[in-house]
DNA sequence: GGAATTTGACCGATC
DNA sequence: GGATCGGTCAAATTC
């Protein structure tokens, strides 16, 4: 498998770019070698030449792939990130979050075992539902694992809450179990938030681990762009979103017959997937009423592990946002307020991306969101600080102003500020040095009012957020 | 040959 | 006013 690993990664051509060593296995274990050590001495010339943090265009070879090997390959990601996942799962330093308080540690489990995450994730889970219980004093903080279990344990809420949604759960699963089902596995996997998006930079950003990735939705005249992060094994850390779409999702195409070699017709950049009857029942039931309902369901439920931030017009945590998103259709979804889904759907036939879909159906392994979905990881909480998010916290919400690298930290410490008007208690929020995966919370000042009152349903739409937060309008 | 991606350079904002 | 940084552009590269 390892050979076929190495296969895969076109790794033997001699482009000056690219490793030529043929010793190199998979990703995890080359993330890993890195990590632990120099690279192996049997491949001398990646001593010589640095290799630049350059994406490498996967072939694809997923199709020649047999499903079992298919399955060994997901398995052997799998692995690797719950070895990280595993490594990372010890004691997690969990902050406490009132809103985990809503969730049931039966809640959890009964939803996990309703199949709506894979093991990996069900364990990270339950291991940061416990951690969090048993954590809850703590003052250090780990955002990562933090979202990642509220994440998770929002897609089960919001499905109990409305039982009307449910697809994520099922799409999950299906893209989890069945490997037919996915339609391009390890390498060929939808974008989750179902739009189309194009690269249009790469920057290592100071204060970032991983180099960001820049996007911009393909359909005309929409401004929307994201920034990725995405760590050395192509797992997402971060997703960004800026604006909102003035048109639907990219209706999937109508074309999932003509998919030929189980992958069929692939999705475009980010690709949404149109092979996946899942996906394609998913967005096009989802498309009939609330866009931002599927998007975010797709990000919170399917991605669970991506951030989304549009430009959020409420104020609330990400999270929760999230999870509001899902239910009420809001940040990236212009078309319930503004009426645009009628002129929206008529573009959604996938006309002008069905090059693109062609094309990229051979080069997704490098994209975003198809290691989204196996890169179950700790997202990294993003606040976007242009767009005047909050993040509701240890009882009290909090928007973020200000992000910096400060001496002796090579982690970028996040500023906020109460957003009570009347207040002006701050904080900031690193991580360790000695620990990135704890979180430091630093206070300033003392509230001068009361904690604000908060949903006890963490799905509470729009009007409830706004009156939590009295706010109307962002 | 066309399209997407890569990546160095440029620009504006901020300190 | 200069330095730094994030975001974007666009030519080169890659497929």
């Amino acid at each position: 498998m390892e050979i076929k690993e190495a296969d895969r990664v076109v790794i033997a051509k001699p482009v000056p770019s690219r490793p030529t060593c043929s010793t190199f296995g998979p990703f995890s274990e080359l993330l890993a070698g890195a990590i632990n050590a120099a690279p192996p001495s049997v491949c001398p010339e990646t001593a010589v030449v640095a290799i630049r943090p350059k994406t490498v265009r996967f072939k694809p070879v997923v199709n020649r792939v047999p499903p079992n090997q298919v399955e060994h390959s997901r398995t052997a990601i799998c692995n690797s990130s719950d070895k990280a996942s595993k490594s990372d799962s010890t004691p997690p330093t969990v902050v406490y979050k009132p809103l985990a308080k809503l969730v049931s540690k039966a809640t959890v489990s009964l939803l996990a075992n309703m199949g709506n995450f894979n093991n990996t994730s069900r364990q990270q889970m339950q291991q940061s539902v416990e951690a969090r219980v048993q954590h809850q004093s703590q003052d250090k903080q780990n955002f990562r694992s933090q979202v990642n279990s509220n994440l998770n344990l929002i897609v089960p809420l919001r499905n109990e809450a409305d039982q009307t949604i449910e697809s994520p759960k099922i799409a999950s699963q299906n893209l989890e179990e069945d490997p037919k089902a996915v339609p391009a596995i390890a390498g060929d996997r939808p974008s989750y938030d179902g739009y189309n998006w194009r690269k249009y930079g790469q920057k290592q950003v100071k204060g970032s681990e991983y180099p960001r990735s820049y996007y911009k939705c393909t359909h005309p005249n929409c401004p929307v762009k994201k920034k990725v992060e995405r760590s050395f094994d192509g797992q997402i850390a971060e997703i960004v979103y800026k604006g909102e779409h003035n048109h639907l999702k990219p209706q999937l195409p109508k074309r999932s017959s003509s998919g030929t070699q189980g992958l069929g017709l692939v999705s475009d950049g980010t690709g949404q997937d149109a092979n996946n009857p899942v996906w394609n029942t998913n967005l096009n039931e989802r498309n009939e009423g609330s866009e931002g309902r599927v998007e975010n369901q797709n990000e919170v439920g399917l991605l669970a592990h991506s951030t989304y931030q549009g430009k959020a017009p409420l104020p609330y945590e990400p999270i929760v946002a999230a999870a509001n998103n899902a239910v009420g259709g809001t940040s990236d979804n212009s078309c319930g307020l503004s009426g645009e889904c009628d002129e929206g759907k008529k573009g959604l036939d996938g006309e002008d991306d069905e090059p693109r879909n062609k094309k990229r159906k051979c080069e997704n392994q490098s994209n975003e969101a198809g290691i989204s979905e196996e890169g179950v990881q700790e997202p990294r909480i993003v606040v976007q600080s242009s767009t005047d998010s909050e993040i509701l916290s240890d009882g009290f919400r909090w928007r973020k102003y200000g992000q910096k690298v400060v001496k002796g930290n090579p982690h970028p410490r996040s500023y906020y500020r109460c957003t009570n008007l009347k207040c002006n208690v701050r904080k900031h929020v690193e991580r360790a040095s000695d620990d990135p995966r704890a979180f430091i919370t630093t206070y300033e000042g003392k509230h001068n009012h009361d904690m604000p009152l908060r949903n006890t349903n963490p799905v509470a739409t729009e009007s409830d957020s706004r009156a939590a937060t009295g706010k109307d309008k962002p």
